[in-house]
DNA sequence: GGCCGGCATTGACAATAATCAAGTAGGATT
DNA sequence: AATCCTACTTGATTATTGTCAATGCCGGCC
């Protein structure tokens, strides 16, 4: 993988990153000298499960999937990370090899920093030690968060959840653009393609239309409601 | 909750948690200093999501149940610990609420942390700092296993893999006890109660018996086996 | 012992999702 | 324009799971 110095742009990414918000200029400084930065085209492989866990990573532009090939044959897609984020620090302070493989979704700059320099700042600063903390304890609420949706919400609801993240706040009437393929949504949501296709069928009558990878929500709260109850129906309830 | 200082057996415990088992003994003691310890019932609660998270708790004995209840009236269980085990560290750690709920599955005892005074010593020691990376790190690996059988196995392929877990190393025919009781299993499972049941009698074919919360596998390699490849086919592999 | 209550199982059915097999629609290539 | 390919959709069928209702089983309690 070619990998270059950062462009001055891709330095105010990383400096948003949960990991480094928190530093000061001149420790961030440090951090702006260990990382590097590489192109990727779509479907390149960053590491393999079991690799060795010499590295962290981040993404300036796109989106990067971490993922799981299972002895059965097919995959679970862990995670699904976009500008701003980072991934496999767990991995990379745990050593040994990373526990899940990862590749673009999509063409994407990444950012890298090598495990001993990282390493090196790491235990000199308490305030990176704080970062990292910070981002390990988000990348437990997401996940943790997507095992509450698998095991409480069947597949039209996580779907509907899905879109309404996709509108980042937006309320209303919102069209929004599905950032990759839905084969990867499918993935994403613990589903296969067909199942993915049928739940889009499904969220029509909550006043979702597809057309390509362009979605229009006609009411982010009828969906946010349909997420929540599931049918139609409106009783129910603890 | 009627709290104590801890016996020096409940602090043998606590020395071997992950979060501190790295530390040297002079550290340890000043841990020790400010941990409390409590014996609770079955079906307490130790705190309710959107708590503010004041503590940082550990298992002495017994098991503990993290769980959240969604809008639509279930329960989504996202964890069980037992004794060695601490939870809430990343809750603790952002501050604000708890993002789950959290009581005992059975008769149990706990140990607490209080905030103020762990994140003292927190910020002051490094070599903590290191071992709260370690759990979340490893919190974070559980879960992630989590999503990963949520997304790729069915419940019969769950269980199994659940009554493997049990069976701590030991392989051939084992007799397992479970420790709690039958409808927690299926939520932790991601699964109703009559699911359960049915995904037990399920296994039978792949060697396992059930009377009462005592558990027989006839052979675990065969377990195992129906574990990864679903149905008793042999084919089939990437 | 007999009664009660909680947990667990079973049965019948509906809902949800996987599987297998065609089909369709775009986009790129020639 | 004809083609090919890939991504996606749709249809038919089966497998899996949830739901609701009924029952069984065991332990505590009178």
């Amino acid at each position: 993988m070619e990998s270059r110095r950062p462009t001055s742009t891709d330095l105010a990414v990383v400096r948003g990153m949960a990991l480094f918000r928190a530093l000061p200029d001149t420790a961030f400084r440090r951090i702006a000298e260990i990382v590097s930065v590489a192109d990727l085209p779509k479907g390149r492989v960053l590491f393999h499960q079991g690799d060795d866990a010499e590295r962290l990573y981040g993404v300036i532009s796109g989106w990067v999937e971490v993922y799981r090939n299972v002895e059965s044959g097919d995959r679970a897609v862990l995670g699904l990370f976009g500008p701003g984020e980072t991934f496999a620090e767990a991995a990379m302070f745990l050593g040994g090899g990373f526990p899940a493989s990862a590749g673009t979704a999509g063409p994407c700059r990444i950012c890298m920093f090598d495990r001993p320099a990282f390493e090196r700042l790491l235990v000199a600063d308490p305030r990176l030690c704080q970062g990292m903390l910070g981002s390990l304890a988000m990348h437990l609420h997401r996940v943790t968060h997507d095992v509450e949706q698998l095991q409480t919400r069947n597949g039209r609801q996580r779907l509907a959840g899905f879109l309404l993240r996709l509108c980042e706040g937006r309320t209303g009437r919102v069209e929004v653009t599905l950032p990759f393929d839905k084969a990867l949504i499918a993935a994403r949501l613990g589903m296969k393609p067909e199942s993915l296709s049928r739940s889009f069928a499904g969220l029509r009558p909550s006043g979702v239309r597809v057309a390509h990878s362009v979605v229009t929500i006609d009411d982010t709260r009828r969906l946010a409601d349909f997420c929540r109850n599931g049918t139609l129906r409106s009783r129910r309830s603890a």
